[in-house]
DNA sequence: TATGAATGAGTGTTCATTCAT
DNA sequence: TATGAATGAACACTCATTCAT
């Protein structure tokens, strides 16, 4: 009898390695022994799960990706249905456990930049960037005319990942609560043009 | 006797043939031999000015901040006295023309990535940060409360980050009019508060 | 599953490798490149086995020290229990086949030379220089007072060390016989000394 | 009116320079730019007065023979005409003050490596082999038949070269009193036989 | 499924040598 | 005579990838 599911097991520990050697060494430091030898696995292993370098890479940023829109999904279903309290639970998603340890930042921070380069990644961002957008835009549209939705949502996903940057590149321990407190407040000033 | 001030001319050149090799290939895809081809000039002639890659890449990061804090010093001695003139002008040098090019924008995000694991780099990015902090705090508190001030600094330089950082990634001509109008709006909401 | 015990056999191929590149290029011109090449061998694969060019010169001359030990237990094995015939076991052993060809004798001159800034290959040197001495200071212990056996062994191995040399740089074929001959006959002078 | 013997002062402040960067880096980590920084000079002026590296490395090596024959010259002149008071003055001049230092030990190391690969080397270390054979040979022919006389010269030689090498390698401050005593003593012993 | 030996192109870097000034 | 900028080949070493076992 074959192991089932071994499949999940090496990718989810690959994934795993992967992402505490972009933490030690960059991702430019990462290679795949230093990967295999964290994971306790054999090098040639690593292609034969992803294909190669590159497949590894998008399919850990795929699981922070994941990761991200669940936190979104799981804290917007929680929230009450008004506008105020919808947006207050997107904000919260993205500063969310899952997001702001070492290793998940220093992935975001290659992640953004090799996605430049790498049609994959780019692929990958621009949904990323669009799916934040349009959950924001259509809770503003709720609360304003579509115009004005459009650039608060704008304004908005800007204050989200400026703040989730500046955090990011501190070299401190990520203060969620004082990010929080200041993207909301964008959401009142925003909210209160409208009432 | 050799070419006097030889030594400025060849920098300024390899810096810009850096900026450019980032832009097509990517910091992990720029070599030396590249760049050196894009100046027409040898490969060996890099350790001669910049003594090895990281330095060239420093030298080339420093460049760039030059050019945004000379931005910036020319349009706030240019604008009126008043906080939120002051302001507005930070927030314009920003999105100057010298920091919303492909080459500089790309290379402003490989920044980010490698200054979480080169400590030359990482010094050069905690001055900046601190830099825009503290010009933005110190004109929102002629406007605020200390505290208070503080605070709006906070999100202000979080809002030029992320606007700054979705400009970039979006893969089409930066809008700086768009995102310079959402950046004035807020620093009028903040400032509106304390009025 | 990879052939086992490749590692040794690689190994012993290498080392044979280099030892015939040093003898036609010498140390210095001895690139890892013409080592694989004479061992029919890709290039990354010395630093897979060996770690770096210092790991493969280091393995080398541990190779040869080890041929040279091995010859000296061997015929100190095989002589009689005498201090003479002892000695002169020692003696024959530093002119052992296994010391005199070209690639070897041209390892030693530049083992020599380089251990003077490289500390693993000076600490190489240091325990061999004891070994000999050691050596030939017990022997001679037992036929006369401590000190002069010390001073005797002191003699007795520059003699050897001296007679090796002057054969290595002759540029003609190693004479041990005349080499054992003056060297035996210093022994016998010494131990004449305290009969 | 040009500088008068400027050439030569050139020539003796770079194989000065020469010797020390040996000492510090070794003969294969001695290159131009670091002699020349050390002799404060401009590197293109090593080709300019040596041809190239290999006439560098040839004069430095002349000089230390220059020396050691004039050693030889002044200390057999000085000594009374029998044999062992000559054949005493040859050993301590190959003890003397201008051999024992590091920078020209290590530079007689790498010499005689070197001249296994580098035919200008080669010859020149003939040249001086032969020479202290000649020179032992002709005084042990006034006192013993020419093939003994041979064979001391032969024995005498290497231990000489011996007891320099073994002083070189050991680490410490060459003990040239214990030195010369070893050799003077073979001498007697070599005299004794034939009188 | 898994191993790790093996490859070989590619990298940053060094350095003797040349040459315009 | 002297400079040091410039060259470019050569080097040790790295690493994603392949493949026999």
């Amino acid at each position: 009898m074959p192991k089932v599911g071994m499949r999940e097991v090496r990718r989810a520990q690959l994934i795993d390695a992967t992402l505490h050697t972009i933490d030690e060494a960059g991702l430019s430091g990462t290679t795949l022994a230093l990967v295999a030898q964290r994971a306790n696995i054999s090098t040639g292993i690593v292609s034969h799960y992803f294909g190669d370098k590159n497949g590894l890479i998008e399919a850990t940023m795929r699981h922070i990706l994941r990761d991200l829109w669940a936190a979104t999904a799981r804290r917007r279903t929680a929230a009450k249905a008004d506008p105020r309290s919808r947006l207050r639970a997107v904000v919260a998603a993205n500063f969310d456990v899952s997001q702001i340890s070492a290793p998940v930042m220093k992935t975001w921070l290659a992640f953004w930049s090799q996605s430049m380069h790498e049609p994959s990644l780019k692929r990958l961002q621009h949904v990323n960037t669009r799916r934040l957008y349009s959950n924001l835009s259509a809770e503003f549209g709720k609360a304003m005319p579509r115009t004005a939705a459009r650039r608060a949502a704008g304004g908005l996903a800007a204050m989200i990942d400026g703040l989730w940057l500046r955090g990011a590149l501190s070299g401190e321990p990520f203060d969620t609560k004082a990010a929080i407190r200041l993207a909301n407040g964008y959401v009142d000033m925003l909210l209160a043009q409208h009432e």
